[in-house]
DNA sequence: GGCAAGATTACC
DNA sequence: GTAATCTTGCCT
């Protein structure tokens, strides 16, 4: 039904690869069901140079240290009480990565609002990053997993459904000149992608 | 709009 | 020890 993407997709720059994972399926098998959902809005991070980035200047800690590794590489973590997902993006030794944020259900719809609560508006199931995650049913067992094996993976989609948007990021305010960097992608028009506060 | 939840990490 | 964070949901 769904198959992995190639490996050799991971292997690009990251403001290349984020803009490149919208319209592709975000995927997770489980004994409950499977869940596939269509990348609508993703931020890049660029490592070393970006001070909105848990890597910036190389900072390497027990948390950002998957980041170092192989392009492809799921990278999660906690913020509060939810759960984030991260590609990790090429060349491999540099500690860049795409936050994914937003994705339109194609897939499980019952399963997501089992997830996350029967009488939410649909577009609340996975407009934001941690809704993303808990209707999908992603957790912190993940990190250091590959995004091109199951059984929680990408695989190709149909592509955008509307215009490309950039913008600067969300939840960053505290960053300087990084605040202002447009690199943030998503589908205009998409009710899917998340809102600021 | 305010604020608490509560993992990880930096800095005092 | 204290505060900040790539967020969300509930309260007023």
């Amino acid at each position: 039904m769904y198959q992995p993407i190639d490996p050799e997709f991971f292997r690009q720059p990251v403001l290349e690869l984020a803009p490149s994972l919208l319209g592709q399926y975000i995927v997770h098998e489980t004994p409950e069901g499977l869940a596939a959902a269509r990348i609508v809005e993703t931020e890049a991070y660029h490592g070393p140079e970006d001070r909105a980035a848990h890597s910036y200047n190389n900072r390497r800690t027990k948390r950002t240290e998957i980041m170092f590794g192989n392009p492809g590489l799921v990278y999660t973590y906690q913020m509060h009480t939810h759960t984030l997902m991260n590609v990790v993006a090429g060349p491999e030794g540099t500690p860049h990565a795409v936050l994914i944020r937003g994705a339109e259900p194609v897939d499980g719809l019952a399963l997501m609002q089992q997830r996350r609560g029967e009488h939410l508006r649909i577009p609340d199931l996975t407009n934001g990053p941690g809704k993303l995650s808990k209707a999908l049913g992603v957790t912190m067992k993940y990190y250091g997993n590959r995004w091109y094996e199951e059984p929680l993976f990408i695989a190709p989609g149909p592509g955008l459904g509307g215009e490309l948007m950039t913008g600067p990021r969300v939840g960053i305010g505290n960053t300087g000149e990084a605040v202002h960097y447009p690199w943030r992608f998503y589908e205009a028009g998409n009710p899917f992608v998340s809102k600021y506060r």
